[in-house]
DNA sequence: ACATTCTGGAAGTGTTCACTTACATAATGG
DNA sequence: CCATTATGTAAGTGAACACTTCCAGAATGT
């Protein structure tokens, strides 16, 4: 045999960039030579790697969520004793959500859901997301009185925290500091809030 | 002169079709041949109406505020009272929500967002949904106890309740009976909990 | 040294698609 | 009836772009 391949290493050399640039200009406008030059080489390089761009495209996305769970277990870490891990990553997200424009990939990945690929690694994601927010729910909650929504409903609503929270940024809507404050208030509220809470029967309607 | 112009009863005739090319097939996959042949007309009859595809999706973007609009006002009116308002449109969307496919707009809008028109329109729809929710939220909560949060960050998060389980029904996460709990559960605990839910102080942790 | 396989660059290629043009015809007002 | 302006059809056009091909040279193992 002769000269190994190095295509290995230029996968996981050029994966972050390529995500970058999904991040930033979406599915559409990242264009080969736009991923090739920002890579310091060729197209045809990059063909070597994936198959097509749509398997670029998948790769961003799996980046997406390693490079999220690379940063939570980074803070799951520093918080040992795993109480308050629940409260920390809230308060995290609530500062930082989306400050490398991960998300963009996300909302690129939703409107090329209809691609069964696409489709595929996105319910991965979103599965993958979900499944985590739910355990720390979970672990959050104590044993104390019943839980006003069950774990897998509050996890799906908290997720939907993060996502408006992420359009309200994408779009100018939501300042950072409401961002903060609808992650932490919002999502402490729906952690939290016990049984007899979220139904007030007959006191506030006539 | 000669021959009036009928260019606006055509966009009022096309507008409909076309909102609902974009939703099936999202910004990329719709092509002016589509949309042509979807309104059984040439081409370059489009083109009078609009001047390129960038502003057919945006008047599909309005559409779907229109649509939207036009269903709750439906059901405003039948609820005279404007008691249970917020908790019908609740329970409508819980079960209706996202049947046209019209949140694949949405969807296609937030990866588009970079061009400076959809941006604007983007901001436009959901400000719009935003204010409509919040004075839902607003009429509902009478003047009883402290709410936790307040009427904006509440609305907030049920518009990110609809949208994340939009993304659900859509990456089939979520089925029906569950994106029915979740924005009745979820939705009616963000309205109605009141300050001394949201800080269960010292009573969880050790 | 040498056969082999990898590497990078540059120049294609074929297709898709937004958008245009040309024209023959149909309505309208005067 | 006629000048004028709208309308639908059908055929283009030019550019963008995903993906390929070619090739000269560089690394490797034997």
């Amino acid at each position: 045999m002769a000269r190994p391949s190095t295509l290995e290493d230029k996968r996981r050399e050029f994966l972050p960039i390529v995500a970058g640039a999904f991040a930033e200009l979406g599915y559409r406008r990242v264009t080969s030579a736009e991923l090739a030059e920002r890579c310091g080489v060729g197209e045809n390089v990059l063909y070597r790697i994936w198959a097509d761009k749509n398997a670029m495209f998948l790769a961003a996305l799996e980046w997406v969520y390693i490079a999220s769970e690379r940063a939570w277990e980074r803070l799951l870490v520093e918080t040992p004793d795993g109480e308050g891990a629940f409260l920390r990553l809230l308060s995290y997200e609530a500062q930082h959500m989306g400050e490398q424009g991960l998300y963009r990939i996300v909302f690129a990945g939703l409107s090329e859901a209809d691609d069964p690929r696409i489709r595929a690694g996105m319910r991965d994601l979103y599965g993958r997301f979900h499944a985590f927010v739910r355990r720390q729910v979970t672990a959050h909650r104590g044993s104390g009185s019943k839980p006003a929504l069950d774990a897998e409903i509050a996890a799906w609503a908290i997720v939907g925290l993060g996502t408006v929270a992420n359009v309200g940024r994408e779009l100018g809507l939501i300042g950072s500091e409401r961002r903060r404050a609808l992650l932490w208030n919002a999502g402490r509220l729906l952690a939290e809030a016990t049984d007899v809470d979220a139904r007030p029967r007959g006191r506030r309607r006539k």
